[in-house]
DNA sequence: CCAAAAGTGTTACAAGTACACCCATGT
DNA sequence: ACATGGGTGTACTTGTAACACTTTTGG
């Protein structure tokens, strides 16, 4: 792994490194005050709002560079992690962050600078505990924040449309995947449990129906404890048994054709 | 669209169109005499058996790229095609078929040949009418035939995984989108389309809940006409609603959440 | 006239949907 | 005491699974 002084010796030595023509973007969900997050950052020397992105090692598998890129930005490791689509329109790159930067600058890049050209961009998402990331600027960016999903920033190039296909594909996936772990701390209620599946997916759903429906996916463990402090009544704290959890990701829920 | 005289023409003067470090791999499905059938060609000057590729224009859309592709290799177009999945393995290029190629007809390439770097492949699958394919050799392959998808060849690279994944992707598709315009004949009969379900998914269904499921799905027409000449009884003939079709493709079966 | 394939219907069970009731807690 | 949210149960509807009978046709 190499070292870069800052966003913009990335911007003139990376192409030695990294492969040209292809980037990664990560739309990173999380899950805070019944609102469904999402981790943007400020683009170093530009100012867009982005999603936190990076490149590809020349010796690299793609899916390390999307946990690579996802651990410089958060920190975390072991998340889900699912790349989802490649973005391969060859005007999404007509305005883009490299070329903004060095404007901005007011440098002069080589000609041949190996951001400038064409790249295709693949998407992954990631599930995130919101509570446990602290995201820091680094030098490839400015800020970091979380924005609501239903108030997302205008954003750089086609970022806005990658968010669009995350969140379809991952409705698509609660349908049959567990959905939840690493997005909810490691006890939580059901009824918060519901709040993060109404969430994701803009709907209402009926509280009765919803508990069955998780208790019969098999992955959920009732603890003895209850939610204490609230007012109302008390509900009980769940967590995922990680065996099944697993397993159910595997094979998935639908069990007819 | 530039014009290659031969497959070591675009090997070696490609790097100046196309870009570098990205494929498109084509998984096409044909059914044909109730078998789910892959349209393999063998590497001009290489020999092994492998997926229809190409590569993509500098300045073209992927998904343009891949329709290109699939119409320079079977003349079809307008047809059902699917991006799938990226592999990002930087060791399936290990063995690659350029570099098998070279090796063959004994020509050294240049040092920095864009073919012999590090390549990712977007997997897109189609679904084509088997009887209207004519697959004639060009410049980029030797021969083409069909294989059953039960009795696969030896294949170059990665391609017996991209073929895998391509058929995963295509049975879950099958539960909540319509599968069968363009595999199947304009009219086809109810047994027919069961049999191509049943061969996708590896898996006998019953006749009368098949059937049911079909047509509630809205999207066949009942012709008045029946297939003529078979043994038994004379079967209907059905066709796809294009209308229905196509609604439903983008908005899918599932009801539930 | 009979074997084999196709059309149609019925019943049982599971899953999803829609509701109603009771319980616990903070105000 | 009561409003609010949480736990549990039950009837209704829809969908899936399993299975039987009749019709048509070529040999």
């Amino acid at each position: 792994m190499v070292e870069f002084k800052s966003a913009n010796d990335l911007r003139l030595r990376g192409g030695k490194y990294f492969m040209a023509g292809i980037s990664i973007d990560c739309v990173i969900f999380g899950f805070h005050d019944g609102q469904l997050k999402l981790l943007l950052s400020t683009v170093a020397n530009v100012g867009d709002w982005a999603l936190p992105a990076g490149f590809i090692y020349k010796d690299e598998h793609i899916d390390d560079s999307a946990k690579r890129i996802l651990k410089e930005r958060t920190g975390l490791e072991d998340i889900f992690l699912q790349q989802f689509y490649v973005f391969g329109d060859p005007n999404r790159c007509d305005n883009n962050i490299t070329k903004n930067a060095f404007e901005k600058l007011q440098i002069t890049p080589p000609n041949n600078n190996w951001l400038l050209g064409r790249f295709l961009t693949v998407g992954y998402y990631a599930l995130v505990d919101f509570a446990a990331v602290n995201p820091s600027p680094d030098y490839f960016s400015d800020q970091y924040a979380w924005h609501d999903i239903h108030q997302l920033p205008n954003m750089a190039m086609d970022h806005g449309a990658i968010v669009q296909q995350a969140l379809l594909t991952l409705r698509i996936h609660l349908r049959y995947q567990p959905v939840g772990y690493s997005l909810l701390p490691e006890k939580f209620t059901m009824p918060e449990l519901q709040k993060l599946y109404e969430t994701i997916l803009d709907q209402k759903l009926d509280r009765r129906n919803f508990q069955r429906k998780m208790i019969g996916y098999g992955i959920l463990k009732r603890l003895k404890q209850r939610r204490e402090g609230v007012a109302h009544k008390a509900p009980y704290l769940y967590s995922f048994d990680l065996r099944k959890y697993h397993k159910a990701l595997k094979e998935g829920f639908q069990t007819s054709w």
